[in-house]
RNA sequence: GGCCCCAUCGUCUAGAGGCCAAGGACACCACCCUCUCAAGGUGGAGACACGGGUUCGAAUCCCGUUGGGGCUGCCA
C-alpha cells in the first residue's frame, strides 16, 4: 500500500457547503491522480452543534458528486480514547497547563495590549487539570514554519501566538488536538484544506512535534481500524513525518467575502434540487482555484484526474459564479443522448416513489396526466432550451395541465393589446379544425393565415401561443400544438376567444 | 489593533523575463440564423492596482504603498 493518504474532514453542522465540496474534490482528485487513499473523517467533537442528519447529507452529497471515500467515515466521537491518551502524555511531558481564566478576565487583563490573545496568566500557577481547560505551552522564542505546497513557506513567530486551548474544562478535546491526533493515527501525508485554516497550521505542527517528543504513537488498541496506519512501527525512522500542507484559496461571494451559510446560497443539496448535473457541478468546482492545462474548461473527470496538480492551485480567492456554473450545466445537458436526458428529467417531471426527488416539491401537474410518450416527443426541444433540469416542468406544463396558468403580461401584449388577435385566433381555429394534424401542416396553414392577415409568421403565432400555452415563450409552437391534439387546441383557442369577448367559433360555425 | 494570506478584463482564468500592441470562457452589446424563446455563428467593448528598483528587456523577479481577505472562541 503506497501513495499519498489524504483526508476530507468536515464537521456536520449544516448543509454540505460548496466550499467543502471543493476541498473534498481537490483531495479526491489528488488521491486519484497519485493512486493514493481518500479518507473521510467526520469531525464531530462539538456535540452541541453536530447532528446526525447532517452526516447523512455529507455522505449523500459526496456520493452524488462521485467522491466515494476509500476509507471511513471515521468519527471523532468514536475516538475519545485516543485524544485522552494524547492529552495525558502531553500533560505528563509538561507541554500543557491548566487554566481557569474566564474570557472576561482575560479581556480585562489584556485590554490595550499590543499582542492580543491569552496572556499566560495560569502558565506557572501549577493548577491541577481536573475540571479545567488545558492550554498548550507555546515556546517564547523562535517561529514555526508551515511548508505549503501552494504557498511556499509561511513563517509564524511564536511571540505572536498565544497559548491555545486544546481541551475544554469538561475534558472534551478541541479541534487542533483531535485533528492532529487523527492525522497521525491515519498516517495522513497531505493536509489539503481551506486557507481559513492556515493560521491554525503552526499550532498543529507544534502539537505534532510535542506528541513525537512524548512518544505518543499511532497504533494500539484505540487506533484506527483497518487504516494500516499504526502497524509495525518498530525501529522505523521518524514515526510520524509531518504531512505536507496545501491551503486552498477561499471561495467568496460577490462582496469578496468568505461564503457564508447564512447569506449565500452554499448548500450543494440546493444545487442538486435545482437540477444541476453532478458532472457539471464537479467540473465547475474544479475550475475554482485551478485550471486544467490547455485552456479547455469543459473537461471530463478523467482529464481532471490526469492533469491535477496542487502546485498549480491559485493563491487568490475565487468567486462562486452561478451564471457560469449554469452555462456549463447547459452544455452538459445538451450533449446528453436523448434517452439519458429524458431519464435525468424524471425526478422533476415524474418522480417515482422511493427514488430521489427534489425537496422543492413535485411537478405542477397531477401524476396521472403525465404521459411518457408526449414528454419524450417534446424532450429534444426542451433539451436545448434549459440550463438546469429544474426548468423543465415550467417548459412543458401546458402539455400536462388541464388549464395552464395564463401569464397576464403575455396575454396583455400578444392578445389583449393586439386588435387583430381575435381575427387570427378565429382563423386559426377554422384552419386547425380541418387541416392535416402534423407539425408540418400546422406550420403551413398558420403561415397561410399569417399571410392572409398581412403579417409575418413570427407576429401571427404570438396570440396562438398565448392562447394555447398561456405564455409567450416556450418550445416550438407547431410541435406543441401537434402533441396537445386537435380537440384540446381548439378548446383552448375557443376559451381564449371567449375571454377576449368574441363569440366562440363553435357558435359562429354552428 | 496583532499575526497571516492575496492582487491580469465585471467574473473564472492563460501567462512561470523577450513568442503579450496580454489569449480563452461566463456575463454584456450588436448583427446573422429563426414560428416565440433558446441553442448556434460572427463581431464588439472590457484587465496586468500604484510607486520604486533589478535587467538590454517585466504582467512575469525584489521592495514599498494602496486595496481586499482570513484568523484572532473552553467552534471547526
Amino acid at each position: 500500500m503506497s501513495g499519498p493518504r489524504v483526508r476530507f474532514a468536515p464537521s456536520p453542522t449544516g448543509y454540505f457547503h460548496v466550499g467543502s465540496a471543493r476541498t473534498s474534490l481537490f483531495n479526491w482528485l489528488f488521491a486519484r491522480r497519485h493512486g493514493g487513499t481518500f479518507i473521510l473523517r467526520i469531525e464531530d467533537t462539538d456535540t452541541e452543534r453536530n447532528r446526525e442528519e447532517w452526516v447523512e447529507g455529507i455522505l449523500s452529497a459526496m456520493a452524488w458528486l462521485g467522491m466515494d471515500p476509500d476509507e471511513g467515515p471515521y468519527r471523532q466521537s468514536e475516538r475519545a480514547g485516543r485524544y485522552a491518551a494524547a492529552l495525558d502524555a502531553l500533560w505528563e511531558g509538561g507541554h500543557l497547563y491548566a487554566c481557569e481564566c474566564t474570557r472576561a478576565q482575560v479581556e480585562d487583563r489584556t485590554r490595550g495590549n499590543q499582542t492580543p490573545g491569552y496572556d499566560g496568566y495560569c502558565r506557572d500557577r501549577g493548577l491541577g487539570r481536573e475540571g479545567r481547560a488545558l492550554r498548550f505551552r507555546v515556546p517564547d522564542e523562535g517561529a514555526t514554519v508551515v511548508s505549503d505546497l501552494v504557498r511556499g513557506e509561511v513563517r509564524f513567530p511564536h511571540a505572536a501566538m498565544e497559548d491555545f486551548v486544546v481541551a475544554k474544562s469538561s475534558g472534551q478535546p478541541l479541534f487542533v488536538l483531535a485533528n492532529v491526533v487523527d492525522d497521525r493515527d491515519m498516517a495522513i501525508s497531505h493536509v489539503i484544506r481551506g486557507e481559513d485554516l492556515l493560521p491554525s497550521a503552526p499550532k498543529g505542527i507544534l502539537l505534532w512535534r510535542a506528541l513525537d517528543a512524548v512518544g505518543v504513537s499511532a497504533g494500539g488498541a484505540g487506533a484506527v481500524a483497518g487504516a494500516g496506519a499504526g502497524a509495525d512501527r518498530a525501529g522505523g525512522p521518524p514515526e510520524h513525518p509531518l504531512p505536507a500542507f496545501a491551503h486552498l484559496p477561499m471561495l467568496v461571494n460577490e462582496r469578496r467575502q468568505k461564503l457564508s451559510k447564512r447569506r449565500d446560497p452554499v448548500a450543494v443539496e440546493m444545487y442538486r434540487d435545482q437540477g444541476f448535473l453532478p458532472e457539471a457541478f464537479r467540473n465547475y468546482l474544479a475550475l475554482l482555484g485551478w485550471s486544467p492545462p490547455g485552456g479547455a474548461e469543459k473537461v471530463d473527470v478523467g482529464t481532471l484526474i490526469g492533469a491535477f496538480r496542487l502546485e498549480e492551485v491559485h493563491h487568490a480567492p475565487a468567486f462562486f459564479d452561478v451564471q457560469k456554473l449554469t452555462h456549463l450545466n447547459g452544455e452538459y445537458l445538451r450533449e446528453l443522448p436523448l434517452d439519458r436526458f429524458v431519464a435525468a428529467c424524471r425526478p422533476w417531471v415524474a418522480p417515482r416513489a422511493g427514488e430521489w426527488a427534489p425537496a422543492s416539491g413535485g411537478p405542477p401537474w397531477p401524476p396521472e396526466r403525465f404521459d411518457d410518450a408526449t414528454f419524450a416527443a417534446i424532450a429534444p426541444m426542451v433539451q436545448e432550451r434549459v440550463a438546469t433540469l429544474g426548468e423543465v416542468p415550467g417548459m412543458v406544463d401546458f402539455l400536462f395541465l388541464e388549464d395552464p396558468a395564463l401569464d397576464e403580461a403575455s396575454w396583455a401584449k400578444a392578445v389583449g393589446g393586439d386588435p387583430e388577435a381575435g381575427g387570427i385566433l378565429q382563423a386559426a381555429a377554422a384552419a386547425y379544425r380541418t387541416c392535416e394534424w402534423s407539425p408540418e401542416a400546422l406550420h403551413r396553414v398558420t403561415g397561410e393565415l399569417a399571410e392572409a392577415a398581412g403579417r409575418r409568421l413570427a407576429k401571427a403565432q404570438a396570440p396562438i401561443r398565448v392562447a394555447v400555452t398561456g405564455r409567450s415563450v416556450g418550445p416550438p409552437l407547431f410541435e406543441s400544438l401537434f402533441l396537445l391534439g386537435r380537440d384540446e387546441v381548439l378548446r383552448r383557442i375557443g376559451a381564449a376567444l371567449r375571454r377576449l369577448g368574441h363569440q366562440a367559433p363553435e357558435a359562429t360555425a354552428g
